[in-house]
DNA sequence: AACTTGACTTCAA
DNA sequence: ATTGAAGCCAAGT
């Protein structure tokens, strides 16, 4: 059996992969499609703590003002803007227009909705 | 057990 | 638009 942590961190995973290329989320937003509302500030653990082979679009993932997360003078920080700059995503003052930018996860199509089941996208 | 620490959020000045 | 306090919760000291 899996913990509840490994629950947690592969649903996160999961659906952090599914942020289309060139859009961002915020860390509420994956805790609450995880089903862990409240849990913004774990998802950011679970990043931080994922395997670099699953190759996750963690520079998706931002503040919900659109801010990025990381310390402005930060490694990481010039990291994400590098990457996110990569894909089109413009960054100003360290923030991201999220009018423009942000990606939500539309459930109104119900006939897709199963295509987006974590359940089955692990193991 | 008590206190601190975040790649967070929300709300009120 | 900015700032700061308070709320949040699992992990680490």
């Amino acid at each position: 059996m899996s913990s509840q942590l490994e629950e947690f961190k592969n649903a996160v995973y999961y659906w952090v992969a599914q942020i289309p290329k060139g859009k961002v989320t915020s860390y509420g937003y994956i805790a609450r499609l995880a089903g862990y509302p409240r849990h913004a500030r774990h998802v950011s653990k679970a990043l931080g703590s994922a395997d670099k082979s699953l190759n996750l679009p963690w520079q998706r993932v931002i503040g919900s003002t659109g801010k990025i997360a990381f310390s402005p003078d930060s490694n990481g920080y010039a990291k994400q803007v590098a990457l996110l700059k990569k894909e089109g995503v413009t960054i100003i003052n360290g923030k991201v227009n999220l009018k423009q930018f942000a990606w939500q996860f539309v459930e109104k199509d119900k006939s897709t909705s199963k295509a987006f089941n974590p359940e089955s996208f692990f193991k």
